[in-house]
DNA sequence: CTGAAAGCGCTTACAG
DNA sequence: CTGAAAGCGCTTACAG
C-alpha cells in the first residue's frame, strides 16, 4: 500500500490505482456518465466498496464554480418569527439540491457583514438577508461577481437589490382603523427602534389611519424603542395615566404584544389591543388577542423562490415584492372603548 | 488586460501579476504572514484593492483540509422547541470560527440520512444530529475518517457514540408525582410515537411514578401517537370518559400540552395537567399550565461543546451527557381533583 | 471505450 | 526577503 495520507480519506486516485484503471474512468463510474464498459464499472465499483470512496464535493465544485450552497443570514435563528422563514428557504434550497449554511446577525452591522462576506469566501452562489445593517455597499463587489442576493422584511440599504417585503404601512392601518371602527379615537402606538424599517413603516401606518379619521396624536401616544420588557411597560402605564388616556393600544411587534398583554393582565383597565405579528396560542389568552397577521413562511418562500430564478439566469432590474398582511380579530381588538 | 474568466472574480495570480510579485508574496500578504517587506506589502495590498480581490476560502481549506465548517441536522428548523438549540450551536460555531449548515430532517430516515452525507461530502469537519433514524451506522466509515459526531436529545442507533440527552424519564417521573402528591390517583399519560426515544422514556417516567406510588395504570389512561390535534383531542375525550376517568393528564411534549389546554378549555371537567417542555405564555394561560421543562439552549451548547472538544483533539470513549429537567408550577397542575 | 495532462484557487515545502 | 514547483481532490478538454 501508499504511505498514509494526511486524511484516512481515500482519493479517486486511491480507488483508480486498486480497480488498475485512470482517474478519469473512476470519474466517469463516479458520476454515472456513460461510455464505461460494464466490466470496467463493476471493477471501479468494486474498488470503491472496498475502500469506502465517497467523493469530496468541495473539491468537485471547486473545480465546476458553483459550491451549490446559499447562506441565510437573520436576526436570530431563535426567534419564532423567522424560523419558518428559515424553513421556507430551507425546503427550496433542498428543492434546488442546495446547501444552506444560516448566520444569525443579532441585529449587529457588523456581524451581518461579517457573517456575509464569510458566507461570500466561501463561494455562496447565493444570499437570503434579513438586515441588520443600514449600509449594504460592502457586497457591491460580491453581487458583481455574480453572487445572487435577495434581501427580505427590510430592504438593502445603499444598494439597489431584490426585496420581498410585508405590507408593514398598510397592514398597520388596517389594524388601527378596525380600532377606529369600534369606536375608538384615543390609540396608543408602541414600536421598535424607527431606524428598523418594519418599525419606521408600522409607525406610518398608525399615523395614516389616524389622520385618515381626522384624529389628532397626542405626544405620549407614541413610545418607539427598544422591545425590553421594562420600556413597554413604562410605555403602556404612561398612555393610560394623565389627563388623556388612550382607550385601545396598537403593538408594533409580537414581543411588544406578549409585553403589553402581560401589563395589561395586571392592571383594572379594560384596554383594546391589536399587535402586529401574529404568535402562538393567542386565540387561548382571554381575551384572544387581535392581530396583524404576516405569513413569514410565505415571505421566506417569495425570497428564496427569487433567488432561484436569479440562479436560474432570470436578469432584468431589482424587484420588490410586497405582501398583503391579514387582520385577525380574536377578541382584543373588538373590545368597546372603557373612559 | 488578460481574457476575461470564466468568474469574474480575481484570483490570487491575477493580484501577483498586477503587483509584479510571485504567488506566493500575494499569499503571504493576505494571510499577513512574518517576512515581507513594507514596500512589497503596499504594492500587494494596492493590487488587492484595485482588483477587489477576496480570498477563496473554499480553495485554501481544500488545501488546508479543514473546512471550518460543521453541519447540524434536526427535526425541523422552525420548530420553536428547536430553535434556540440552533442558536446555541451557531453561537459556539462562530465563537469556533466555524460555519454552519443546518438542514431539517422533518422525522424522516431517509432525509436525515440524505442531509448528513451531504454535508459530509462536503467535508464538514463536524456534526450535531437529532436522530430521525434508527440507525447510524451508515456514518461509520465518516466517523472513521475523522468527522467529529455528537447527537443530542435522542441516542444513535447502532453505533456507539456521543450524545446529550434531557433526563426524560426522571422529568416525567416528578411530574406524575407532582399530580399524585396533589391528590390524583386516576391519571392520564398522552405521549408522542413511542419509537421516538424521548417519548418512549418519558413513557417509562409515567409508569415508574404510577408504580412507586402503588397506582394502577389502566389501559385507556395511556395514549401514544402522533401529535396530530385530531389524535390528542380523541384520547383526552376517551380518557375523561367511561367508568374510570382520569382526573389529571401528563403531556408528553409541547405540541400535545398545546392541544390538550385547547380540548380542555371546551370541556365542563376541571382536569389537572402537566405537560413536558416548557412553551411562551404558558403563563399567561388560565390556569398558567404546569410543566417539565428542559433546557434546549443548554443542550445544544452541550452538544456544541463536546463537538468541538473533540474537534480540539479530545479522545476518549465516547461520552453520555444528562441534563436535569426543571418542575415549573404554575397552577394547572396543582388543581385538585374533581370526581 | 479509456486516460494523461492541465487546471479550479489556494497552501506547503523547498530553494535561492 | 521572495518565488517556482508540487499538490489538495476533483473536472475539463483533448488525444488516442
Amino acid at each position: 500500500m501508499t504511505d498514509i495520507p494526511r486524511t484516512a480519506r481515500p482519493t479517486m486516485k486511491d480507488v483508480a490505482a486498486r480497480a488498475g484503471v485512470g482517474l478519469k474512468t473512476v470519474s466517469r463510474v463516479v458520476n454515472e456518465e456513460p461510455g464505461v464498459t460494464e466490466d470496467t464499472i463493476s471493477r471501479v465499483q468494486a474498488a470503491i466498496d472496498a475502500l469506502g470512496f465517497r467523493r469530496n464535493d468541495s473539491a468537485r465544485l471547486l473545480r465546476k464554480g458553483r459550491t451549490a450552497s446559499i447562506g441565510l443570514v437573520l436576526e436570530d435563528l431563535a426567534d419564532p418569527f423567522y424560523s419558518p422563514l428559515s424553513r421556507a428557504v430551507e425546503d427550496l434550497a433542498r428543492a434546488h439540491s442546495t446547501l444552506l449554511f444560516t448566520g444569525s446577525s443579532a441585529e449587529d452591522a457588523d456581524r451581518e457583514q461579517e457573517l456575509v462576506l464569510a458566507f461570500c469566501a466561501r463561494r455562496v452562489d447565493g444570499l437570503v438577508i434579513v438586515p441588520a445593517s443600514e449600509d449594504h455597499r460592502y457586497l457591491e463587489p460580491e453581487i458583481a461577481a455574480g453572487v445572487a442576493t435577495v434581501f427580505v422584511d427590510r430592504p438593502a440599504g445603499g444598494i439597489d437589490a431584490d426585496v420581498v417585503l410585508s405590507d408593514n404601512a398598510g397592514g398597520t392601518r388596517e389594524g388601527v382603523a378596525h380600532l377606529i371602527a369600534h369606536g375608538h379615537r384615543r390609540i396608543g402606538f408602541i414600536g421598535d427602534l424607527p431606524r428598523i424599517h418594519t418599525a419606521a413603516e408600522r409607525l406610518r401606518g398608525y399615523r395614516e389611519a389616524m389622520e385618515d379619521a381626522g384624529l389628532p396624536v397626542h405626544g405620549n401616544w407614541v413610545s418607539c424603542g427598544p422591545t425590553a420588557p421594562g420600556r413597554v411597560r413604562a410605555a403602556v402605564e404612561s398612555m393610560l395615566s394623565g389627563p388623556e388616556p388612550v382607550t385601545a393600544l396598537f403593538a408594533g411587534n409580537n414581543r411588544i404584544t406578549v409585553t403589553a398583554v402581560r401589563v395589561l393582565a395586571d392592571l383594572p383597565s379594560v384596554v383594546a389591543l391589536v399587535g402586529f405579528d401574529d404568535f402562538e396560542l393567542a386565540d387561548l389568552l382571554r381575551p384572544a388577542v387581535t392581530v396583524v397577521a404576516q405569513d413569514p413562511g410565505q415571505l421566506g418562500r417569495t425570497a428564496a423562490g427569487l433567488l432561484f430564478q436569479r440562479l436560474d439566469g432570470v436578469a432584468g432590474a431589482p424587484k420588490r415584492v410586497e405582501l398583503a398582511c391579514r387582520l385577525i380579530p380574536r377578541g382584543s381588538g373588538e373590545l368597546p372603548p372603557v373612559p
